[in-house]
DNA sequence: CCTTAAGATCGTACGGTGTACGGAGCAGAC
DNA sequence: GTCTGCTCCGTACACCGTACGATCTTAAGG
């Protein structure tokens, strides 16, 4: 559930941590803040925030809990300066070339498979989110695609949010759906062969005529199992659909997206 | 931060407690499965899943905290109970006169509302759901909006699970909107404030002048504050449009959305 | 070389969590 | 009257984040 885990340390602390500079190792335990922040990007990419603890931490570094804390104010801090560091890892190639369209499309996904590399980002609120290093190179990098269309700034603002909210919603169907089973021990088909006879004896169909049409024609669709990447490509579709009709309606120079459609 | 707060008990005792026939109260403590639900979902309402305890819930009903394991088997399977009674209180008014935008933009802020009556609702995970009576009268519900309109049933489901995904995720930026204030005792402006000298001194216009640009564009258009309403009204436009596009595509006997536009 | 100050390291403890276990008390059946 | 089964719940365990303060190491000053 997601728990408070951003913003409530000193902003201060917050952004000396978030642009602190090259580090040297400690000479007593080799501590630096890039080796906790690595190790503790494994271990939650492993198994979760919520299992990602301190003492954990600092077994897997060999040093003791509260040495972590000479390092790192709080938890909180912590998982902000993670977040900075993987947004610092995704790949930002130049896409001059392309068309918007194009270039929104792999901005998608490469957001996409973050996600799915760390899952726990889905678990950090994004309201005033901590302004590192790589997530302002993120932000411009993200705007150029958007930089030629004919928008106002404060549209383009507007479109990336709604296709990076758009990401974010569909990411947690597909790492959700991974989780579900090792986290269970059910496949999906197993989990529905269980639920079907409890659900036959309950769900009158002449009261719910379309939920039962629809529901066994998409669980025969795909035998029973959901396909979050089918959901993802759907919506994505969608939503670039969206944004042409709002760029084609604003602009009337930049004309289609695809110029030989 | 999303924890794993759904599917983890036995199918079959968690449909015996979803589909529950009514309650007589425990003669002795007064307790029925119902009144546990109210009362969880009043506490998770104000502070939160995390916030949710069983020792505070059973002190605000006045049992030892064992007891509450008689009724539900763990939090979990409380957290479905819980789920499936808000939907429940979900308003669904018969809207066959109206097109079939305006429904899907009605149960778009239907939804809404229900998110930020009950933020917790964002911190549960929605795969394989609890598949309680309220769930399914609201599939039904919102799937009949999109029955006349020339989907097959497939995408039908495609398309609802667009829009109530993009609700979810608009949901979740007004929630933290509201919420982190109040977290973090800053207003918007205030952290603005406290943050701009500090970006100031580590951000380079020259390096990333789209992101300064359109940063400060979108600042100054909300005075400082992130506008979450405006966000969600925005993203529904886009999103209606997608689908309205797909829809027109698909099927050639319905024609346009409102049929005098 | 000795002294002192600063910083790193971390053991212990506190208050919180969900819930397993087993005992106690009560109600209805025979 | 006795037994059986259900409700109620006190205690305890393993885990969490982290405040506090003791200890130890190292660098600087004289």
């Amino acid at each position: 559930m997601t728990t408070e885990y951003t913003g409530s340390g000193d902003p201060a602390r917050s952004m000396a941590l978030l642009w602190r500079g090259p580090e040297k190792p400690a000479p007593r335990s080799g501590l630096t803040v890039d080796r906790i922040v690595d190790t503790a990007i494994e271990l939650a990419d492993a198994e979760g925030l919520a299992a990602l603890s301190m003492r954990k931490l600092a077994e897997r570094l060999g040093v003791g809990v509260m040495s972590l804390y000479t390092y790192v104010p709080s938890k909180a801090e912590l998982v902000d300066v993670m977040l900075d560091a993987v947004l610092g890892r995704m790949a930002r190639p130049d896409e001059g070339e392309l068309d918007w369209r194009t270039r929104l499309e792999h901005i998608a996904r490469e957001n996409l498979t973050t996600y799915q590399r760390h899952p726990w980002m889905l678990e950090v609120a994004v309201q005033r989110p901590p302004m590192g290093p790589h997530l302002i190179a993120k932000y411009d990098y993200e705007l150029r695609a958007l930089s030629d269309i004919g928008l106002t700034e404060v549209e383009m603002d507007s479109v990336l949010t709604l296709l990076l909210g758009y990401v974010a919603g569909a990411a947690r169907g597909t790492v959700e759906a991974a989780q579900v089973e090792r986290r269970t021990g059910m496949t999906d088909e197993q989990w529905w062969a269980a639920q079907a006879p409890l659900l036959e004896q309950v769900l009158d169909p002449d009261r719910y005529p379309v939920a039962s049409a629809v529901g066994s024609a998409a669980g025969e669709a795909n035998q029973g199992a959901y396909d979050p990447n089918g959901a993802f490509e759907f919506g994505l579709e969608r939503v670039l659909d969206g944004i042409e009709v709002f760029v084609r309606r604003t602009d009337h120079s930049a004309g289609r997206a695809r110029p030989a459609e």
